[in-house]
DNA sequence: TTTTGGCACTCGGGTGTTCAGAGTGCCAAG
DNA sequence: CTTGGCACTCTGAACACCCGAGTGCCAAAA
């Protein structure tokens, strides 16, 4: 009742969910005749055409040319997506066959590329699936290894089968008496933390060594805390990308930017870095800050092991695309991640 | 002299090779005019287009239309690039540009995306770049780590920088004290080794063991003979795909076989294989084997950190590409990336 | 007040026609 | 063998045309 801008009666949301639909389906600007014949609401074309005019109006919907049937702008689908769609469960067959392509995974780098493949399967879109963050693992082992006189290398275990490794150059020569301290040292307080923690749980280490040994030490952390922050080794996995032929009519315009954007794990990190961890998230069209992404949507949700997310996945698409089916298939997707990642 | 089907004089060539240079300039139809205006072949258009007939009649070139220009055909990119075309080496700047791109990078999979990247910025193409194959490098380490009591992680370490690693469920508990003894027994034998050669060196290792430790050392041999064994492990880097919106006018119906084909690693995969080691090798149209790439054509070449390949990377763009830059692009980044592994 | 049928109007897109220009093949002369 | 000349072909752009889908508006009906 209270003061939206203007209010919409029923029957005007119903067109424009039928507009929604139609143009989804067809691809082409609706009038209000074929509406009529389509869905059985009992009105006549002309009364549609009324509620049209005052749905334009309101900036809904817009017609590409006199004379030619409406489209749903942004704020429209905006509208849709908010109010008048459910997000479409996956059916039963369909779970399963999700489970069952994802059951196969050996290891990580094959959940992700299965995920981000089905992902992309299912939608028709193109797909992006996010590694499972550093920030939000916890530990599993922490490994040293002599590789020469003064050097070391360092091998970082997570608990969602992630493995990071670097070289140290320590400043002597290290005994690999020293090293087997240092090594249980570390396993036994960093273990089973969050990486975020790691860092203070080591604070007095160097202290417990031998003067002589505290250089090598301390570089040894040093390294470990600059692999635990390096935020920029997030990573991406994609795929789709030919689905990104069946976007529109006036091809490379459209498809150049997105390209673009794809190539870049910037953008798409930040991309995905909007999402809301629970919450799924629908950034339509404008909506998008990168504007090579301007005439597309961005369907993403974050996904884990626990209650907890340790990463996004999501799809892109046209603004002209089946929001509920599509919510639907990365919702589901995204619940089986987490199952899988939670059993391994 | 001798038979060839016929021969061809030496102007005749060098119109095939004048239509060739206008089409990849002008991407439109070359008639006898024009090129007899933008090149100075002292012959009136008169002659010229009595050898573009020859030409057509060998299947060199051919008319999309009665009344329009020439187009190399094929075997007319064939010809030119084998007997027409020198490969043009990069500008002192250009390589300045390039080393000093490259000399950045951090680790192997910094190089390899840099790599791909300059490659598709270089030829404005689409840039493929295999991973330093593991079954032309050695062995740097071998490290295994205790993660449960019947646990272990098998990491290995290659001369490029690769690392690989593998969980291994032994049969029981294993000691640390037989994880020491197997870890330097594995190291002492197989450090600096050629991987294929690694499975030939240890195998009376089990017997050099207790009795009751030897199902373990077993395992362990048999998941490190796994990895050094698995070819589909190959990874391959892509960049440019963006590029692909230059490739011609009728898009989606190129693109799109061209787009499926860059998913499929597998299909990368095989079609930088067929990369002769050496020599750089270019397929053009048709040649290539699967056929949502027969619009297209890929120069490649190995690349390696001595004087032997250890793996390869090439670019895919249109037939109508300028070959003599291209393959000159190629040549030199293939070089580069050579000397970088060297280094490291 | 809302719905509806009627009606005049608009405009995109398909179809046909025309026309200029580029390109060709052929031929006879140089 | 090369060349200028010439008649011929064909594409593609420009233009006119018309059909039909779709609209907005209005007056009558509910």
């Amino acid at each position: 009742m209270a003061g939206e801008v203007r209010q919409l009666d029923d029957r005007k949301l119903a067109v424009l969910r039928a507009i929604v639909q139609d143009y989804v389906g067809t691809e082409e600007p609706v009038g209000s005749k074929a509406l009529v014949e389509r869905h059985n609401l009992g009105v006549s074309p002309a009364t549609v055409r009324n509620d049209m005019a005052a749905l334009e109006e309101e900036g809904y919907i817009h017609q590409p040319h006199t004379s030619a049937g409406r489209i749903p702008t942004d704020k429209g689908y905006r509208l849709f997506v908010d109010k008048l769609a459910e997000i479409k469960p996956m059916s039963a067959p369909e779970r399963r066959a999700i489970r069952h392509f994802l059951d196969g995974a050996v290891d990580l780098d094959d959940v992700v590329a299965r995920t981000v493949r089905l992902l992309a399967q299912l939608t028709r879109q193109v797909a992006v699936v996010q590694y499972p963050s550093l920030t939000r693992s916890t530990v599993r082992h922490i490994e040293l290894v002599a590789l020469a006189p003064a050097k070391v290398m360092l091998v970082l275990i997570t608990n969602t089968g992630r493995v990071e490794q670097r070289m140290v150059d320590c400043p002597g020569t290290v005994g690999e008496t020293v090293l087997a301290e240092l090594r249980t040292a570390l396993n036994t307080r960093a273990a089973g933390r969050r990486l975020p923690e790691v860092p203070g749980v080591l604070e007095e280490l160097p202290a417990m060594f031998e003067q002589a040994d505290r250089p090598t030490v301390s570089t040894v952390l040093a390294t470990l805390f600059e692999t635990l922050a390096e935020q920029n080794e997030e990573r991406i996995m994609l795929a789709g990308t030919a689905n990104l032929t069946r976007f529109g009519h006036d091809f490379p315009l459209t498809i150049q930017p997105v390209l673009e954007a794809l190539e870049e794990q910037v953008i798409l990190l930040r991309l995905l870095g909007e999402t809301n961890d629970a919450a799924m998230t629908v950034r339509i069209g404008r909506e998008n800050a990168y504007e090579g992404l301007n005439s597309t949507s961005v369907v993403s949700v974050g996904y884990g092991s626990g209650d907890e997310s340790v990463a996004k996945l999501g799809v892109i698409g046209p603004t002209r695309m089946d929001y509920p089916g599509t919510m639907g298939a990365v919702r589901a997707v995204a619940r089986y991640v987490g199952q899988i990642l939670a059993e391994s």
